[in-house]
DNA sequence: ATTTTCCCGTGACCTGTATCACACCAAAAC
DNA sequence: GTTTTGGTGTGATACAGGTCACGGGAAAAT
């Protein structure tokens, strides 16, 4: 089975009919190391949908220090939702941390999908809820929890992301320096 | 008009017999100062929609220390979303800041409603979609800001709030310590 | 009216984390 | 193979912000 299909399929039921048309409004990109999805000030106009590989979105401030938003790896989607839902200029990055095998979906092809299959609405909606969920808990986490006990968390959540990501890109998404990470586990 | 309606309104158009059918969906409910609407470890199944008055939502830590989560007043919904949609125990409270009037909806209700009311889902996918940019972009902003900055910038943003509720609170939402933001702003 | 609680500023001190600087090593680029 | 780049650990030092403690005044409770 397609593994986007399988990935749809954990929040809705889809016929084959179903999802060969949600598939074809999808397109496929492949993208290498360090190369782009998105760069601040543009317009982002697509979600990307990652198949192979892992990516990273974040801001980087005035001292040109990045601070990461999200990373995206199998089965995860990745864009700038401010951007792509309010059609605002990014105020984000996101590049490949690995050579990367994405399909990507336009805004126009999303709304063409949703309004013609519900199903789709309703499994975006449920990923659009998830998706605050998620960040309300690392919200709370960023008010409640030490470094420590952050990267204990992230560690649990997701231990995939430390076998594939520098030290670095976890102390920039945890929220401190790399040099503290680095003292916090010796 | 109704407040609720003008609110609604504000992303979706709605005829005179649905607006009835959607108010006829809320309770209405009225709560004292220091009053709950929800405490950690309940199931909650109600989404509130505040008409007057100030609430705040929060976790409490090992410490016995708040961590505010959100503020609601007055066209502000508010609730616990991760136990509202997951159907999890809560691990948040809400509690009121002043004498409040809120009108609640049901997780059944608001499923009939949006089943029978397209408008409603969409509104409610929109409200989703906007409130996790919001979180997003707070949690960009507990990366890269300071105390000061964070500060500013929820000034900016919500002013009225400053007006309304205890200094302590916002230091709490801000992630720092009541003295440390008294000593920014002298 | 009196008492109690809460709000808020402020001093003294402490601590977690940032920053800067350097060195080592592995992996990528040439 | 050699060079360059990037990832990581570690020391020294600086500082933002936390914690504890106190007091005064406003507001709420009685």
């Amino acid at each position: 089975m397609h593994p986007l299909r399988k990935h749809i399929e954990e929040l809705v039921e889809l016929t084959d009919e179903e999802f060969d048309c949600i598939l074809s409004h999808f397109e496929p990109i492949k993208k290498r190391k360090h190369q782009y999805i998105v760069q601040g000030g543009e317009h982002v106009d697509k979600e990307y949908w990652v198949l192979k590989g892992c990516l990273k979105s974040y801001v980087v401030d005035e001292s040109g220090k990045e601070h990461i938003l999200q990373f995206g790896m199998e089965n995860w989607w990745i864009t700038d939702y401010e951007s792509f839902i309010k059609h605002t200029p990014s105020k984000i990055y996101i590049d490949c941390i690995e050579d990367s095998e994405l399909l990507y979906i336009t805004y126009e092809n999303r709304e063409k999908l949703t309004a013609q299959m519900h199903k789709m609405e309703r499994f975006w909606a449920k990923k659009s809820k998830f998706g605050r969920i998620a960040l309300q808990n690392r919200v709370l986490s960023l008010l409640k929890n030490s470094a420590k006990e952050r990267h204990d968390l992230l560690l649990e959540e997701y231990p995939q992301l430390f076998q594939r990501v520098p030290k670095k890109l976890i102390a920039s998404y945890l929220g401190v320096s790399r040099e503290t990470l680095s003292r916090l586990f010796p």
